[in-house]
DNA sequence: GTTAGCACTCCAAGAAAAAGAGTGCCAAAG
DNA sequence: CTTTGGCACTCTTTTTCTTGGAGTGCTAAC
């Protein structure tokens, strides 16, 4: 398909800032493109482009620069979609190692993507919400302390090591222990904290000085609701252009990336956010607490529930179409591996 | 005890630069200080302690500015040893809640001494070499999914989730593990991956695909090797003057706070270091790696066994009289606390 | 519709000047 | 022999001014 000139134009325009970092003018672009135009035929159409809001120009003599508009255009209607064979071939490499599981598949990818980007991925783990817990263990360390570890089916493991108090015999803990485990294993995570309600009235008849079992078992429930959340790539993000030489927005995007809160605000404020497929991209806007950062977020499933969510974040002034087409593309193909059966692989 | 001219010069020239991170220059030294005599005197004595390498100039015609040596001598015979009530107060707080693990105290500690001194605070976990495996433990989670967890003697959980091979049944992996654990439980960390190597051959004979099993061991084992590392206070660094406005030193403080290995490297680099009781303060010299970061650590031991290292990090000027004397208060509280019974508590 | 031409705007970089903070040192006073 | 007033000197920081250049918008002609 082949674009109009002014479609023509925005998109190297865009592409040429993604590039460059600085504000494109008509000269340049000419040069560059070999534009077979005049600069004022190409000033009028950039002004054009700026009338329907999709340019910007950072004074009032100075080159282009896309707009969020601008770049939202850009990613439904002009990115070419082209996924390097580069990118392909390192994520295949990492996918086809069979005995990974998927966590460390995910993490090697997100830091090829990171890598190949320039820009920091974050896996948002699964809310744990739909997990069910499927075991609770026991493990004495010494006459006076123990570790609990509590699994859920999919593999997430919280565990908490904690004293026991010496009015306590090591077999009361166990005992009492096991009461929780009998009537807790196969619960959603979500419910938990409710049912240790409960049941507090009940364990209270059984063994004395359970409040120390039951206080470690909550704590360690609230924390299974917490998310989940790593980091890659944080070095290459704060060495683009953005921050070579602005301490302020460094500070900014580690808070931004230090604090999942944040990250999570951000996603959530996606009434403007633009679609296509698994894809989501949140483009940054001037009236927004971030107003230089994007965010392309992909939905990650394995099997048929939910199992989370990676993002790339980045400046606003980011190469879209090699970010959506190398995401999609890794979503696609992490699905076709560990696909609708339930974690295992196809082989 | 009343210290001479010169050292009570230097004195307020170090804590007036730890305040204000700006060049000490006689005039200013009288007003603020008072001091009783001429500006010319201040000058000679601050030329004189210059000599000595105990302060520096910036450029020919600045005020003066502590050398490394001067803040050294300064922590061995000037600084006031003072700890603030407000510290005590705060972190007597969280030492009293007794139920909270030991972890948990020691996190919610750092984040308090970052709070009040301005620096990051890193947790170094005890090297899991002197600890010895406790327990391992198989979680079947589906048909061809399942998820080990390991457990030292101290109470340091690892885990990892594999996929099982078609070849291969639950009762084999079962099986498999039991034999494994059998003959590893016990053994010391730093050993696992020698023992696994004899393992090998024996367990060649007894299931057929056990190769998957042994891999994920292996890989488990070597994750318990890595250092475990905590990080608190990372925005109140970023937040000192000298980060202000200075985007390289942000990365280069970044760069370093994220990554384990230079932060053990800074602090094994060790001749110089000053150390006074537990505490060891490295502070940052113009030959190193980071010339302007200083590190104050101290050992935290729990029960008899070596436990860990806290660290406060931070730019050479750091108020060191402050963070020695709370680090120094928190240690002893914290052994008082969870002195030598082995992680019991003493109610 | 396209383009050459030109006036205009704004920024970036540099030079020059001015202001200020601080030093070192000398000679005189204590 | 220590202290101090005085002064020349150094170096940085801030401000102002200048200049060059990149880029635009507009108009009139093609």
């Amino acid at each position: 398909m082949t674009l109009n000139r002014r479609d023509q134009i925005l998109k190297y325009i865009v592409e040429h800032f993604i590039k460059t970092a600085q504000p494109v003018g008509s000269q340049t672009l000419i040069e560059e493109y070999h534009l077979p135009y005049s600069s004022a035929t190409i000033r009028n159409e950039m002004n054009a482009l700026e009338q329907i809001g999709l340019l910007e120009k950072t004074h009032s003599s100075s080159g282009r620069v896309p707009s969020s508009e601008g770049y939202r255009f850009y990613c439904e209607y002009l990115r070419d979609k082209e996924v390097s064979e580069d990118l392909k071939y390192n994520l295949q490499k990492v996918l086809d190692e069979k005995t990974r599981s998927i966590e460390e598949v995910i993490k090697e990818s997100c830091e090829i993507l990171s890598h190949m980007t320039s820009l920091a991925s974050v896996v948002l783990g699964p809310n744990a919400k739909e997990e069910h817990l499927a075991s609770i263990q026991l493990i004495p360390l010494g006459p006076r302390s123990a570790t609990v570890v509590f699994v859920t089916d999919r593999g997430y493991v919280e565990n908490k090591t904690f004293v026991i108090p010496n009015e306590m015999s090591m077999e009361e803990v166990a005992k009492c222990m096991k009461m929780f485990s009998d009537r807790l294993i196969g619960t959603p995570v979500s419910e938990l904290v409710i049912k240790m309600e409960a049941l507090r009235p009940i364990v209270n008849d059984y063994v004395i000085g359970h409040d120390v079992v039951y206080k470690t078992l909550l704590e360690t429930f609230l924390r299974f609701a917490s998310d989940r959340l790593l980091l890659y790539g944080k070095k290459e993000l704060l060495n683009q252009p953005e921050f070579l030489d602005d301490a302020d927005k460094i500070r900014k995007m580690i808070n931004l990336l230090d604090s999942p809160e944040n990250l999570i605000d951000v996603e959530k404020n996606s009434e403007r956010d633009y679609k296509e497929g698994n894809i989501t991209i949140h483009i940054g806007n001037s009236n927004e607490e971030y107003p230089d950062v994007s965010i392309v977020t992909t939905k990650i499933r394995v099997g048929d529930e939910q199992e989370g969510t990676i993002a790339l974040v980045g400046p606003t002034r980011m190469d879209y179409d090699k970010v959506m087409s190398a995401l999609e593309y890794f979503a696609k193909e992490l699905s076709k591996y560990y696909g609708n059966d339930k974690g295992g692989n196809n082989t």
